[in-house]
DNA sequence: ATATTCTTGACTAAATTTGTCAAGAAATTA
DNA sequence: TAATTTCTTGACAAATTTAGTCAAGAATAT
């Protein structure tokens, strides 16, 4: 099981795009979310490419274009995110099959099995609002110079 | 955060050496771990040496050595052995420290701190009696020729 | 002595993750 | 239409991590 770095810069990036949702017809660039978001930019297009893929970003090509949720920052949780981008969260080597141990399923297998269903729901139960409005209370300004757009949260 | 084949070799090593807990003075050897347990040999070299430094483990040399719990299986939790063998375990970046972003904390850092509480509190909770008592009540015997200690369960 | 079994460190191979890049397509505006 | 902006795509490459190997050695029991 494992959730990497691209599964988090993924989830950055949308809770990023979540916190414009407000501003009507507002997209927002990858190059903007890359610099806020220290993402490096030519990866984050990988990334937002598989993000809209499975449908939790619309995106618009030309000047002004770039980003948008599909859904309401309410209605897209964590593991939507995480789970279009990691391909091993499973926790257990079989996949689920439990026939991990020579076709049957091995001493540990419930342990991970569990373990998978603790991730998944706490995953499934945490939407992009829910862990923006746990931020917001303290809401920053960076004074960084070129990166005069930065939300940061202290 | 991950969790590897590794550190999922060394529960099953565990388990494997907990089951064999009540024949008294009854050390386990590497070899019938690695086969029950389908464990490249020389790796589980490595993964018992680590279980041994963190104190996990007891071993004795020589004709009729092997492995035994350090401890009785009720006080060993799965956290103590994953944590013995992933380095990585953590869910943040900043390993903790808040400063993901700039310096300062990046929108997901709680979300991942939570994430990892509650990883923690599932692995710490679980002993190694506890997996295994789960397991008890379905444990058949494998008809292999070459692994005839098998204990596998349905 | 001899056989058994753990111990150690260094090494290698495979897989995965983390990026990069260049050429192209779509949309806007002038 | 031309120029500019921005996303789109696929293939590639570097870095890191994971997974696994090996050989020589040390400890213990009989």
């Amino acid at each position: 099981m494992r959730i990497t770095k691209k599964g988090k810069y993924a989830v950055s990036a949308m809770l990023d795009i979540a916190s414009f949702e407000d501003k009507q017809r507002s997209f927002v660039k990858i190059q903007d979310i890359s610099k806020r978001q220290r993402i490096p930019n030519s990866y984050l297009e990988q990334i937002l490419r598989n993000l809209r893929r499975e449908g939790l970003l619309i995106s618009v090509t030309g000047p002004n274009g770039g980003y948008r949720l599909s859904r309401k920052s309410k209605e897209i949780t964590i593991a939507d995110i995480v789970m279009s981008i990691e391909d091993r969260l499973d926790s257990t080597e079989c996949g689920g099959t439990a026939d991990c141990l020579l076709g049957e399923e091995c001493l540990s297998h419930s342990l991970w099995s569990q373990l998978n269903e603790e991730l998944e729901s706490f995953l499934k139960n945490k939407s992009l609002a829910d862990v923006l409005s746990k931020n917001k209370k303290t809401i920053t300004k960076s004074s960084s110079k070129e990166n005069n757009n930065l939300i940061a949260v202290g």
